[in-house]
DNA sequence: TGAGCACGTGAATCGCGCC
DNA sequence: AGGCGCGATTCACGTGCTC
């Protein structure tokens, strides 16, 4: 019995927090409350910013903002929504793991209020990203332009927090192979997708599309991470989630919306593991040091390696170093030394001769990996 | 001698304050501060963005990335950007006319900053609009999404500004007849229009296309209206207004900017009257009467109007109102309750025979208008 | 003269893991 | 936990030179 064997028997694969792929009933900042430090991965909200609809904020006093047609003045209010942001958005980033990262949607209305307040809690903004609408309503009056995208903020936990998730090749694969810009174009949520009452109206005011959050977590999240959306309304984050074979927690204060996101959710088929696998960077291949296709005997000591145009050239050592002359040193720092420049990747800088013609030493270590698979299996 | 003549005689057509389409040397806020209250129409402003960047960046192919990392750009901490964007924005706030309109660019780094101070200072939110870049520089990392876009802000001076400039039209025209959307796509700007130093260097490190600045002008001033732009930079806001016969005023520290500015502006010929006549939208044309179409004997009564699919038919009465049995009104009042809305525009709704087809009684609102027009020349 | 290639460059908050 | 070293990473377009 191996010890990796043993600890899984301590903590069973199985296990799991009872909140994970649930919808927690109640206040967003209560409820954030409950959950433990650093346990979700990524965090998706969609916040109100009708405030006098919203009926449930509270004045900086915490008095209670009671009546639809409160008259407010305009700092007052925009102090009011400032303080409840800063409430759940500090909620928010303690349940947050140090490598976790948020999104928040919003429109002109309340963007910039938010991204403010995100800044002065020590969020790090990685990109703000435009969902252009490809069918937006128009504008009826004639007197702006037509309201076509919202702006999404998406930060990690800390300026410091350098190992978030990015599936970078992922989504520069579904972008015909370009880098994936920060203005994403999807259709609103409409048709089959949009959730309706018994009566046939909208279930929600603001159903975001399946594609937009599909993009999100795709982008940002892993196989198995946990997405938090405390904003759960119509439970578009859990549905996405739970098909992309991702954990959720849902945040909700109405009963009405819990029920139907959970039948919602309930009908969703994850897809399989296949179909979820993910374009794998080169960051995800094993490492190999050159030093070890000598000890694989790929590459002998004496070998003259030379860069593409033959400019210069170097003897490999036996030691994994290559030298020109007096000048030792890594495939990387040689390379780097001779060009003059502060980095090189050795290994498709660097190549060796074979039946005439020039071959970089990277194919030797493509070879060194396709043994290193079969000696695993 | 009429009194008309007498007052043009007091306020010459040709009086004009001194520093209209002049760049004023020296800080913004002081500079602002010598300009008269609610004197210009609106205000262009591209402020330092407060770009945090830390190391240098090298491209794929190790060459350097030219940061901008001037000194204007450095700023201590958030408050004091705060504090910076607060004193500029209240000045500029003074010099903006009642229903003055001001548009702010910047980036995820600055912008939520800047349209948080905006929104306590009073101005109020018409749009944001997003600048997508068809060209813009890719992320060399591959450790987040490409930057693709820049924000604009737009707002009035106030709530409660309705009488701002919107070409509307003129907007839509632009674009295939389509209402003009939130988010507009343009180069950013290279090639000859960008200006060099004698050394071929970029003179500025964030010089504007002018295409941006044109779309700007022509959607939100009217010809001879004053465009304020508090960083003027390499003068791309006097260059477009000077060409698209608006005024403008220029704020600049930086000598090199303002000489350079200089030359470029005055190297800028003014479009012609012929050429600038943009397509008037419906609200700004002449208002017309139903019943002066009576008086100008375009319209007879007794006439039966009815709607495009026959199923109203109303009674045109000498008074200018209509009438379908008792219930009699105007165009639009009457329009609205055999609808059964709240609102109608009659001139649209409403149609009269003509050679056998229907035509909207709009187009002898037309003819009466191009009347007025030939009876004024 | 034209097609084609090489090269330069733009508001950028741009690693990661091992020891 | 800080230091060190591997080695991964780019799109559109204007200019100017070559063939």
């Amino acid at each position: 019995m191996s010890a990796v064997r043993r600890i899984s028997e301590l903590v069973p694969q199985s296990a799991k927090a009872e909140w994970l792929d649930t919808i927690i009933k109640g206040d967003c900042v209560a409820a954030l409350n409950r959950l433990p430090d650093q346990s979700v991965d990524v965090i998706f909200a969609d916040p109100p910013y009708n405030l006098q609809l919203e009926g449930t904020l509270h004045r900086p006093d915490q008095s209670r903002v009671d009546a639809v047609d409160d008259e407010w003045d305009q700092f007052e209010s925009f102090a009011a929504y400032d303080a409840f942001t800063r409430a759940w958005m500090l909620a928010a980033r303690r349940v947050l793991k140090p490598n976790g990262t948020i999104w928040v949607i919003g429109s002109y209305h309340n963007i910039f209020r938010v991204g403010s307040v995100m800044q002065d809690l020590g969020y790090w903004f990685l990109n703000d990203i435009v969902w252009r609408k490809s069918n937006p309503m128009p504008n009826f009056r004639g007197r702006r332009f037509q309201n076509a995208h919202e702006t999404m903020i998406w930060a990690s936990r800390d300026k410091s927090s350098k190992g978030y998730t990015f599936n970078y090749e992922a989504m520069k694969a579904a972008n015909d192979d370009l880098q994936m810009r920060s203005d994403w174009l999807f259709p609103i949520c409409t048709g089959k997708e949009r959730l309706k009452t018994d009566e046939g109206d909208k279930l929600h005011p603001t159903q975001k599309p399946e594609a937009l959050l599909a993009r999100i977590i795709m982008s940002s999240t892993k196989p198995g991470d946990v997405v938090l959306d405390p904003f759960f309304g119509s439970g578009t984050t859990g549905a996405v989630a739970k098909r992309l074979g991702r954990h959720f927690v849902g945040i909700e204060r109405e009963d009405s919306y819990i029920e139907a996101a959970s039948q919602r959710i309930a009908d969703i088929e994850p897809l399989d593991n296949l179909d979820l696998a993910q374009v794998q960077g080169k960051r995800a291949e094993p490492r190999v040091a050159f030093g070890s296709l000598i000890d694989a005997g790929l590459m002998k000591p004496g070998t003259l390696l030379c860069d593409a145009k033959r400019r210069w050239t170097a003897n490999v050592r036996a030691d994994g170093t290559i030298a020109i002359g007096d000048d030792a040193g890594s495939i990387h720092r040689v390379g780097a030394r001779v060009q003059g420049l502060e980095a090189c990747n050795g290994w498709t800088f660097w190549h060796f001769e074979e039946a005439g013609s020039l071959k970089p030493i990277d194919e030797l270590r493509r070879i060194a990996r396709l043994n290193m698979q079969v000696a695993a299996a």
